[in-house]
RNA sequence: GCCCUCGUAGUUCAACGGACAGAACGGAGGUUUCCUAAACCUUAAAUCGAGGUUCGAUUCCUCGCGAGGGUACCA
């Protein structure tokens, strides 16, 4: 709807200033509101009163007969349309006919490769993976909505300390060493534990620590069998569970990227730029204080590459391999720092790839206590957290015999999953959130439980509406007069719009927001008059249909949030 | 020290330079013969401080205060 009266404003001021059209702030102000005045009486230096005044005139004289029931002004310069009754009805005729709506083609021909969750084998998948998983998951879904091509990416760290530390930990352990036939979740106990002990005994003991080192540098040569063994076991072990973690959130990753396949890659770039990677200390350094950022070590004073250079060598990796047209990397924002050195530096020696290459920082999880580091050993794991929300919703579907087993399981797993989601991403990107699992997240009110419910009720409607054989044929939208009728389809028509924006500016919390302000439109015309018990058949048929294309709309953006909507709960 | 974020009801969060700053939880009160009360309605309650730009500032700029992140061989 916005985009009509777009059209007709630029038919009569031309395209003579930028402007927004927007669904009111408030009903007084009509349907949807304008400061086209304002913009364009500011650039011609006139009156935009008195120009609100004039374009009100114009547009009454030259839209569409019936489109509009008031076009008014109001101070200091907006201009403010009531939709007709009719044209409301018609909006509504033309969202109910399309099953796919909200589903847009902005991006159709584009493809872009977003990268998150890089969790790092041999360590925990923690509540900061997740969180990662559910925004990136987020984005990548809303860039499909837009009618892009996705391939989502994931890299994770194969090498480096952490592993050496594990690697250590499984020797100590060697006697309790589960064989390939034991269940998963008892090799991943022991990677768990494994880690644990190496990573103590790197704090606190020279000689472990020395050890640890040692077993670094044998796992980046590969020149030890019995430690190459523990290595590809602890490796299998720690990917196959990710897996199963990826499976049950929904994600597919189509290219996983590894730590220890990248550096080489990397260390030729930085290699092959002299001019722009200097030594210093005995590294090869960025010297980012030069651009008003800070210096970076790209490689070490042992001649192996650092992050920053692996960067360099995946980002080049992910441009030889899949060409697209543009690529994201999701991440906590405390590598936004760093994101920028490296963006610099990219410029420099790929500028092709870092022009189209976007690092978008999420916020930080935090727990009640303080920050979520894994060095405090206070980490959350991502299954523990999921099944502690499942525990209490366990607890309102346990008297509910009409549900299965099998059912409840499912709502169990669903609604846990979109509590979790729903109170990451109703939030800006790029703020923390602190983690009370008591408190934050919440079954009523704005949560993702919520928007759930009001899915399920509406679908309990139409359920009974079937099994009742009422009639939902040969309905008229003409029958669709009330307030609350009115204020839904207005609310449908928002859709496409909000669709278009979040993923314009990253920011699923738009989307999120907008589902809860329709789950209560809707919930508000639920409660207003049972529309089972109608006796005007035919404007119980056009209530139905409205039901119906109210729980698709909720479904398909719930669908971009990656929240999934059982039909019971 | 320098660089980057952020500061909104008691709490957790919204507000794409627009109109009287919206929600949720919690507080006070109300709505259940109805398709699920995980709901709906009413109500009290907030922009860290001081300047500036603008017709209009939570939003942009400057300074101050406060919190977090980064700042050379971790990621």
């Amino acid at each position: 709807m916005t985009r009509k009266i777009i059209a007709i404003l630029e038919k009569v001021a031309g395209r003579a200033a930028e402007f927004e059209v927007l669904p009111s702030a408030k009903p007084e102000f009509g349907h949807y509101s304008t400061n086209l005045p304002l913009r364009l009486g500011k650039k011609r230096g006139e009156n935009p009163l008195a120009l609100a005044r004039e374009l009100a005139y114009k547009i009454r004289q030259q839209a569409p007969p019936d489109l509009f029931a008031k076009v008014d002004v109001a101070e200091p310069g907006f201009i403010n349309f009531w939709l007709s009754e009719k044209a409301t009805q018609e909006e509504f005729a033309e969202i109910a006919a399309d099953a796919d709506y909200g589903r847009l083609d902005l991006l159709k021909g584009k493809r872009v490769m977003v990268e998150y969750t890089d969790p790092n084998p041999f360590k925990q998948f923690h509540i900061g993976h997740l969180m990662t998983n559910v925004i990136g998951e987020s984005i990548a879904r809303l860039y499909e909505a837009n009618g892009a091509e996705v391939l989502r990416a994931n890299y994770q760290g194969d090498v480096g300390t952490h592993v050496a530390k594990s690697i250590w930990g499984m020797m100590r352990l060697e006697s309790e060493l589960p064989n390939e036939s034991a269940p998963l979740d008892k090799k991943v106990e022991l990677l768990g534990r494994a880690y644990a002990a190496g990573a103590k005994a790197y704090k606190e003991n020279e000689a472990a620590k020395a050890g640890i080192d040692g077993l670094n540098k044998k796992i980046y040569e590969r020149s030890d069998p019995a430690v190459n063994k523990l290595y590809d076991q602890g490796r299998k072990w720690s990917l196959d569970h990710f897996e199963t973690l990826y499976a049950r959130l929904g994600t597919k990753f189509v290219h996983y990227f590894f730590e220890s396949e990248v550096g080489s890659v990397g260390l030729e770039i930085v290699r092959a730029h002299p001019d722009v990677f200097v030594e210093s200390q005995g590294a090869v350094i960025f010297q980012g204080e030069n651009y008003g950022l800070h210096n970076r070590v790209f490689i070490n004073s042992l001649g192996l590459p650092t992050y920053e250079a692996k960067e360099l060598g995946l980002n080049k990796l992910k441009f030889d391999l899949y060409h697209p047209d543009a690529s994201l990397v999701i991440t906590a924002n405390e590598i936004n720092e760093y994101f920028r050195v490296l963006m610099k530096a990219m410029e420099l020696v790929m500028p092709e790839v870092a022009k189209k290459t976007t690092h978008i920082g999420h916020g930080m999880l935090r727990l009640p206590s303080g920050k979520m580091s894994s060095r405090t050993g206070e980490v959350i794991a991502a299954e523990t957290l999921i099944e502690q929300i499942k525990e209490a919703v366990a607890k309102k579907v346990a008297g509910r015999k009409e549900l299965t087993k099998k059912e409840q399981e499912e709502i169990k797993e669903k609604v846990a999953l979109s509590a979790i989601r729903y109170s990451v991403l109703k939030q800006g990107i790029g703020r923390d959130i602190v983690f009370d699992i008591n408190k934050s997240i919440s079954f009523q009110g704005d949560s993702g439980p919520y928007l759930q419910y009001t899915y399920a009720r509406l679908r309990s409607i139409l359920r009974k509406a079937k099994s009742e054989k009422v009639k939902m044929k040969n309905w008229d939208s003409r029958k669709l007069a009330t307030e609350e009728e009115s204020v839904l389809i207005r609310k449908m028509a928002e859709f496409p719009d909000i669709v278009e924006r979040g993923v314009k500016t990253h920011a699923p919390n738009i989307l999120a927001t907008y589902l809860y302000e329709l789950a209560n439109t809707a919930n508000v015309l639920y409660e207003a008059e049972p529309i089972l018990k109608d006796e005007d058949k035919s404007r119980r048929a056009a209530r139905l249909v409205l039901v119906e294309t109210a729980a698709n709309v909720l479904k398909n953006g719930l669908g971009f949030l990656g929240i999934e909507t059982p039909e019971k709960i």
